[in-house]
DNA sequence: TGTTATTGATAACGATGTTCCACAATCGAT
DNA sequence: ATCGATTGTGGAACATCGTTATCAATAACA
């Protein structure tokens, strides 16, 4: 839209002007939000942000570049969701509220998640600097757990084991909600809460052993694709 | 030859010979699972499977259909993989296995289930008749919460919402598993299934897969009845 | 035998991500 | 201030994608 190839009259040549980068990038999200994944075109968003083709290449080096810069401000929008929930003196609810906000997130934002948890970009898998920002976002999690255990709200456990835990079921369920897949009536999602509360609530495993490490089963393969 | 497999009036074409069909389909199926959906291009297919371009559009009408009977078929895989777990006298512990078969069949296939449960294929979304089919896979979970409900394995409570929650709490962990997500060291599985028995209720886990007969589980009375 | 209709291979079309290249604008040194 | 070097720019070109068009070839029917 904003075709303005001379919008200040400036057209450096080298010299690298900043807003290029930030308005692709808001060029890029807005197609994502608003057309989906089949949108992001390295053409389109070039042309959405008023400049050439090339300035993807140039400030973003392709594709994949922008796509991760979308998968990273994903993820910082994410993270911003779960710090939101304030931490009161029920650390219970506090993850109960971190479960509706990553719900929230997720439905809100559901091609950014799809960038982020699915491949619907053929080529671009993430960076291994991007993984550990998404990893960090996870962290979050973490240490809401680990507060709730320590003041008693959940059973002592692995901290981290029953956040994965915790995070699966969320995944699972908004990303079977976003694909169609979830088949009972749930609107106000009280049935996502009530699975949340399944597995936070008065469960007593009786064996969790933090680091029981067993007599080495055949190696997981990790099958790349 | 002399096989009219047509009613008089419509006539098969110069060699109609249908074995085409299933053999784009393995070529198809073979390029997913050895190089993954980047692979699944109409000429790639057809030139494995030793045809022209064209035969997919005369077999499937495109790339969506291939694409979708490849997503028909993966689901019928993972119906397989969960019937194929016998109904025992313990049907928690079918349950759980049904759990592991699940995870089995997404780590074993990871691009089928990609095709399954994300959006992979760039322009290809689920007809209606093959998410229909993908709710017939999912029917088998219920049915095998329902017994465990009546046989008083499980409390009893809305079986559709208790095999939801099963289902997303699975779907998330393996997908999560699939992306290189899951952060603990969890070789053998014996944190997913741990998270399986967290939903499922208070028994106790360290059983070995095909043992642990447990005759009836202890309900602990728990929300929504 | 002649007609018709359906199929399949080749080529073409639009669109994609990416690369190439001439060009010009800027910066550092003189 | 001037000049050369550097570097981003924009347009075109290239390979590949899904899809469509064209047309020759063949099987069934009259």
């Amino acid at each position: 839209m904003a075709a303005s190839k001379t919008a200040p009259g400036r057209k450096p040549g080298p010299a690298a002007d900043p807003d290029q980068r930030v308005e692709l990038l808001r060029a890029a999200a807005m197609l994502l939000a608003q057309e989906g994944p089949g949108a992001l075109t390295v053409r389109r968003i070039a042309a959405e942000a008023g400049y050439s083709t090339m300035g993807v290449y140039s400030r973003f080096g392709g594709k994949d570049g922008i796509v991760e810069a979308l998968f990273v401000e994903g993820f910082h929008g994410l993270g911003e969701a779960m710090t939101g929930v304030p931490e009161t003196d029920d650390p219970l609810t506090d993850m109960l509220g971190c479960g509706r906000a990553y719900r929230r997130f997720a439905l809100d934002h559901p091609t950014s998640y799809a960038v982020m948890f699915e491949r619907v970009v053929p080529g671009y898998e993430p960076t291994e600097s991007a993984q550990i920002m998404a990893h960090g976002t996870f962290e979050l999690l973490v240490g809401r757990v680990r507060r709730a255990m320590e003041l008693g709200a959940l059973p002592v456990a692995d901290a981290l084991e029953t956040a994965q835990r915790i995070w699966a079921a969320c995944h699972g369920w908004v990303s079977l909600e976003i694909h169609g897949l979830i088949k009972i009536d749930d609107p106000d999602g009280a049935a996502f809460e009530r699975s949340m509360v399944a597995l936070c609530g008065p469960i007593e495993l009786s064996a969790p052993p933090p680091r029981a490490t067993r007599a080495s089963a055949p190696r997981s393969t990790r099958r790349r694709g």
